[in-house]
Order: structure tokens, then C-alpha cells, then sequence
RNA sequence: GUGAGUGUAGCUCAGGUGGUAGAGCCCCGGGUUGUGGCCCCGGUUGUCGUGGGUUCGAGUCCCAUCACUCACCCCA
């Protein structure tokens, strides 16, 4: 049997409701804040995520889809979505069009790792991008929709985690204080840690080792290195959540994965996901758009993963049911003709009407069907009702029914529904 | 890439110490010769993940392999 490939799944029927929910969630939220939806290619130059992303980061390293095409072009399949929409930004001379562009996204992204709850190789995320300012008003604001759009869907206890990571300025020189820190507790530290030193030092603040947690616990934290410049934004940022009065967590502890990230950077974590407990993260790149060789455009985002919004969804969400109004109950070839203009008709006033043309199955096992789809009636044609011109009208619900003529069908149901 | 656990019907799972497969749900039919939901009766469904080995005989033991799950790494 062939089956769908490692880490890649099919969201079926059941499960849909679910997806539509946060999508239409997503959509409704973002454009109330004057965000517009973008669909970039599900696959790019490699190079794009080697520049974007950097290639120091995990996801470059060792968990991108790359392939060659026909003409040995290196592609590859999206592992995250803000290069992509800032290459389009550059590409389409978005700049001019607006000096703040406000875009959201929903697709799926790519990633070769191990599968586990939460985690998926093919897996989807919704996100925005604000290009063209760096005032904190931006971040704030931002921030202050993401939290909308999550309380839409009655997500609660949500842990939203705050740091700033500086600008390349300051994180160097940060990163000289905590490689001198360090130093002195090198040879304690674990063999994780060890490739964290050589790569990216901040990263030891993500080890789950006790007794390197306690070092990093006396390390010097970011926030007392940042420059008067990014202190002072971070501080707007704090101040403007707290006139919104959004409740968050400063952990200067907090990095991001991608090298992009300038000054801002969150994630938010929700229970009940296990060991992959970010919901979504998100911060500032405001160089990302000139490395790419665009102009110097300051950017703002952040990418909710969908797999887990949607597992974290409370079962009290209202979701969209795709019962049927009427399933015809036919019996018979010439009942199964007049149940299918029948059907026409009424699915041109609007109704859901579903026909499965079975004409040797019983009466029985075709009411059995209807009321499997919870449909709200049955139009039960056999062959009293073709032999009369009839049709019988039955309400599953109290199991009323009704012999009626075909010209009063609309007016009995229309009816029906007032009572 | 590393580690652990699990693979028996469409689904959820039983099957001490090896003797050639079962339950519930679902599905189909009937009880009601034209009518759903509850109930009753009957029925279908399996390369026991795959390959090899031990044995007279393997779902059960051994080896390998694959898949899934969870965790590490890292992230959404």
C-alpha cells in the first residue's frame, strides 16, 4: 500500500472544520488590521533561505528540502515564509507602492526532522510581515493582534515570553561579555553547549542541562547590554503592552533560531503541546530586506504553526458543520430521475441537498443515511410517490412528515422552517 | 542524526508457559413485504508490519528490516 511520505499527513473531512476555523480566524483578524493576504511559490532559490535565513542556523544546516530541477537549478521547499515574502516585497518594488505594507500568509512550509507530537515535515503556518518602520508602535500594535486573533479563537492560558536581542551592534559586543563569562566554565559545560560556544554562544541559554543552566543563570543578561538605541525601543515596546494592559513575560534568556532577528523577539507557549510547546514566535528583522539586496526597509512579523493552534483549540469551538438541508430518498430509477431535478431546484434556492443514487438500496437503509448526515430533512420519493406525482416531506428531527405536491415543496419547507 | 516504546479486522484493542486468530465499534442485511435515531437477530472484513531463522508446528521465540509514536537536538 502507498502511503502518504514520513511527516506529511491528510487533514480529513472530520478534522477540517477545525483548519477553516482559524483560517477564516486568521483572515477576519489580520484584515480588521489592515493586513493583505500574499501566496508566494512553495519553493525558491536555495540561496534565498542561505542569505535569508543564514547559514549558521539549524533550519540551513541540516533541515531544508533541497533538490536539483531538470536545468540543475538548486531549489527549495520553503522551510519558513518571511524570505520569501520579503524577496516579493523587494521583487514587486513594494517600497514605492507604500511606505508601510501590511501582508499576511497561510501555506504549508517544509522541514526535514524527525517527526514528533507538534511536528511535522510538511506542516503550515500563518503569519504577517510589516515592512517600512521601526517604531515600537509597530511591534506593540502587532503583538496586540496577534493576541486578538488568538482570543478569537478561545485560546487561554497562553504564556507570551518578550525579549529584545539587540542590533548587530550590540549583540557583539554582548557576545564578547559572555564568551569572557563563559570562559572559566568551559570545561564543565556539556558537549551541546561545547558546539553552541563555536556556532552561536546566545544559544546556551536554550540548554536543558542543570548544571549549565545554572552557569547561564549567572551569565549577564542581554538586556543589560543593549545600546541606548535599542534599550530605549524595547522599553516603548514594554510601555505601549502595558497601556494595552497585555500581560507578558521579559526572559532574556529568549533567542530566536533565525539569524534575521533584530531587537524584538517572542514567542508565545501553550500547554498541552508536550516538548514542542511554541505556539508561535515571531520578532524584528530589520536588516533582512537589504541583506536580500533590497532597500533598507525595517520589518516586524511573526508565524503561528497551525498543527499546534489547532490541537490547542478549546473543544468549545464553534466550528462550521457541513450537514445537509434535504438528502433524497430514492427508490428506483424514475424516482431517481425526478429526485435529481428536484434536488437541482432546490440546491437553487440555496439549500444543501445531497443524493446518492443507489436505486436498489431499501427505504430503510437510505433514511439510515440520511440521518447519518444529520440532515434536517428527507425527500423521500418511492414508488407510491412517483406512481401519484407526489413527494413526501419527513422532519428527522420529530419524524413528521408530509405527502405533498412538487409545487408546494419550497413553500412547505420555507414554512417549516418559520415554525 | 541519537534514544525509548509500539506494530493483530476500516477504528480501539484481547490473544500466560509456541498448536494454525477473537471482542467491541463501524459497515451490510433482516426483525417493520415503504421510512432514520433505541433495541434484537444474522453476516462480511485479516498477506497477525515485512523478510529470514529455530521448530513437526510461530501472532507467540531469535535476528534483521520498515513504519508509527514519544523524547533529545532544534523549532512553528
Amino acid at each position: 500500500m502507498i502511503e502518504a511520505v514520513k511527516g506529511a499527513r491528510d487533514i480529513l473531512p472530520e478534522e477540517i472544520g477545525r483548519w477553516q476555523f482559524v483560517e477564516a480566524g486568521a483572515r477576519a483578524t489580520f484584515e480588521l488590521y489592515g493586513f493583505h493576504e500574499i501566496r508566494t511559490p512553495i519553493f525558491e532559490s536555495t540561496e534565498l533561505f542561505l542569505r535569508g535565513i543564514g547559514e549558521g542556523s539549524d533550519i540551513v544546516a541540516k533541515e531544508m528540502y533541497t533538490f536539483a530541477d531538470r536545468k540543475g537549478r538548486s531549489l527549495t521547499l520553503r522551510p519558513e515564509n518571511t524570505a520569501p515574502v520579503a524577496r516579493a516585497y523587494i521583487e514587486h518594488g513594494m517600497r514605492r507602492r507604500s511606505e508601510v505594507e501590511r501582508l499576511y500568509y497561510i501555506g504549508p512550509m517544509f522541514r526535514y526532522e524527525r517527526p514528533q507530537k507538534g511536528r511535522m515535515r510538511q506542516f503550515h503556518q500563518t503569519g504577517v510581515e510589516v515592512f517600512g518602520s521601526d517604531h515600537p508602535a509597530v511591534d506593540a500594535e502587532t503583538l496586540e493582534m496577534l493576541l486578538a486573533f488568538l482570543a478569537r479563537l478561545g485560546l487561554k492560558e497562553l504564556d507570551l515570553v518578550l525579549n529584545s536581542v539587540g542590533c548587530p551592534r550590540c549583540r557583539s559586543d554582548y557576545r564578547a561579555v559572555l564568551l569572557r563569562h563563559l570562559g572559566p566554565h568551559e570545561p564543565v559545560l556539556c558537549d551541546d553547549c561545547h558546539r553552541r560556544l563555536q556556532a552561536n554562544p546566545l544559544r546556551c541559554f536554550d540548554c536543558k542541562v542543570p548544571a549549565d543552566r545554572e552557569t547561564m543563570a549567572a551569565a549577564p543578561a542581554i538586556l543589560d547590554h543593549l545600546c541606548a538605541a535599542c534599550r530605549e525601543h524595547f522599553g516603548r515596546v514594554r510601555s505601549y503592552l502595558d497601556d494595552f494592559g497585555i500581560s507578558y513575560r521579559v526572559d532574556g534568556r529568549l533567542m530566536r533560531g533565525l539569524d534575521y532577528y533584530r531587537r524584538t523577539a517572542f514567542e508565545v507557549l501553550a500547554p498541552g503541546l508536550g516538548a514542542q510547546n511554541a505556539l508561535l514566535g515571531g520578532g524584528r528583522y530589520d536588516g533582512l530586506v537589504e541583506d536580500l539586496g533590497g532597500p533598507p526597509v525595517p520589518g516586524f512579523g511573526f508565524a503561528v504553526g497551525l498543527e499546534r493552534l489547532v490541537m490547542s483549540l478549546p473543544g468549545s469551538a464553534v466550528l462550521p458543520d457541513g450537514a445537509p438541508d434535504v438528502v433524497m430518498v430514492a427508490s428506483g430509477e424514475a424516482a431517481i430521475g425526478r429526485a435529481l431535478s428536484l434536488a437541482r431546484g432546490l440546491r437553487r434556492s440555496g439549500r444543501r441537498v445531497v443524493l446518492d443514487p443507489l436505486p436498489g438500496k431499501s427505504l430503510k437503509s437510505q433514511m439510515r443515511r440520511a440521518n447519518d448526515l444529520k440532515a434536517r430533512y428527507a425527500l423521500i420519493l418511492g414508488e407510491r410517490e412517483v406512481a401519484q406525482g407526489l413527494l413526501t416531506l419527513k422532519r428527522l428531527a420529530d419524524g413528521i412528515q408530509v405527502t405533498i405536491g412538487e409545487g408546494d415543496l419550497e413553500t412547505t419547507l420555507a414554512g417549516a422552517a418559520r415554525a
